[in-house]
DNA sequence: CCAGAAATGTGATTAAGGTTACGAGAATAT
DNA sequence: ATATTCTCGTAACCTTAATCACATTTCTGG
């Protein structure tokens, strides 16, 4: 892989799009290039955080384990977004596992590496300072939503974070099972089958085949907004 | 003020712990003193960031009020920390509020500032990062505590948050009222009130003239950790 | 193609906790 | 010092959504 490939497959995902060619080539130099299948974790909870991945294909799945088995789905993470860097960053120990829910290659940096490369490329420590500014904006988020809204408004949120932007007739990023979405949205899969029945006879949202497809996405938006 | 005061009030609070003296006097340089009384908003919620701040003394609370009118505490921050990083490095809005508890003084810094000042000194990204980094695991943990355990144990999740970690007695950083205890850690006034007469039957905390005092700390650690 | 395993749909029941409602004590202000 | 406004304690009631319990459908691997 070069650097002109790494930017191909950077660029759309923002974050590293407006890397230099030297930042690529030293992140390609240093970084280490590594695969996953469906299943595998990349990150394990638990483990020390040497080093940090950035995504380059395929999607995973960042969840907690409480102490009590109870398990917490944090983020599905696509190509282009760094992962692990907490631990990295503050030599804690990963709070949170990543799994492969596809294929996966990404690339892996040591923190060794990540010091050097922050050393030599100033706006790289900007850039990484921009992804975590974002990532805290989605925690606090959730926890506001969590907090704030009854399952209702709540599944409308976590159902449009997983739309595509790309209004591509309101298909969702990531297909999941409702037992996964209701991991995701924090409510039983029950719950999350009732609901979105309900909204599939008012006609904002189909099922079809098992895939969720948004057929109104402004109602489901206020619904997301509502006060009940 | 000096580089020496702001030395000593921030050396007992970590993050600028290591700061050497150039870092501390750039930041003083280009900082700007201010001062706020008891309930005075620091941080206004959909204001642009263009600043942050870094607590000197006094306690501030930070919330967001959801598109339905609900108050979700996120934090208490005390001496030491960093306010307002978040909309300043990724130029959003500020997501949150952040109110003056008690008499504050601060020291401001502007965008312009910060990035002259990440520019000089290389090791201010890295401390930044790692502030980051506590946050997001800070805001994980909640998100965790919050899907994955009940009242009880949640309850006890935010009374050990809020504990000194000097064994200082078993009493609270604050002594906050049962509705902002409330709001705090997810509950109704009412359930707190409940909850926390029942653990005063069972000798695991004292209400004393509104004040919270753990007494049996272990106890207390280990409902948060229980799986009921 | 077929068997076993997941995933889904739906009802009945239950539990957790929010809400409403008051009365009493503390704190603060005029 | 007195009124007004928080805070606190506690009970009855109600809502939400989890849990339990199955039937049914859809996948998936041999």
């Amino acid at each position: 892989m070069n650097a002109e490939e790494l930017a191909n497959i950077l660029a759309e995902h923002s974050l590293f799009a407006d890397c230099d060619e030297a930042e690529l080539a030293d992140l390609i130099l240093r970084g280490h290039f590594v695969q996953y299948k469906k299943g595998d974790e990349l990150i394990m909870q638990g483990d020390p955080g040497n080093s940090l991945l950035i995504l380059l294909s395929g999607n995973a799945r960042t969840s907690m384990i409480a102490s009590n088995g109870n398990e917490v789905v944090l983020d599905y993470a696509e190509a282009g977004q760094v992962l692990g860097e907490i631990a990295l960053l503050d030599g804690g120990e990963r709070t949170a596992s990543v799994t492969a829910i596809e294929p996966i290659s990404a690339l892996s940096i040591t923190r060794a590496a990540l010091e050097d490369i922050l050393a030599k490329h100033k706006n790289m420590a900007l850039r990484l300072l921009k992804v975590m500014a974002k990532r805290i904006r989605t925690a606090n988020s959730m926890i506001e939503g969590d907090r704030a809204y009854t399952s209702g408004p709540r599944l409308a949120r976590y159902l449009l974070r997983l739309s595509v932007a790309g209004a591509n007739e309101g298909r969702l990023k990531l297909d999941l099972s409702q037992s996964e979405l209701g991991n995701f949205a924090g409510m039983s899969r029950e719950h999350i089958n009732r609901q979105l029945s309900a909204w599939s006879e008012g006609g904002i949202v189909a099922v079809e085949s098992g895939k969720i497809r948004i057929l109104d996405h402004a109602m489901l938006s206020h619904i997301a907004e509502a006060d009940s």
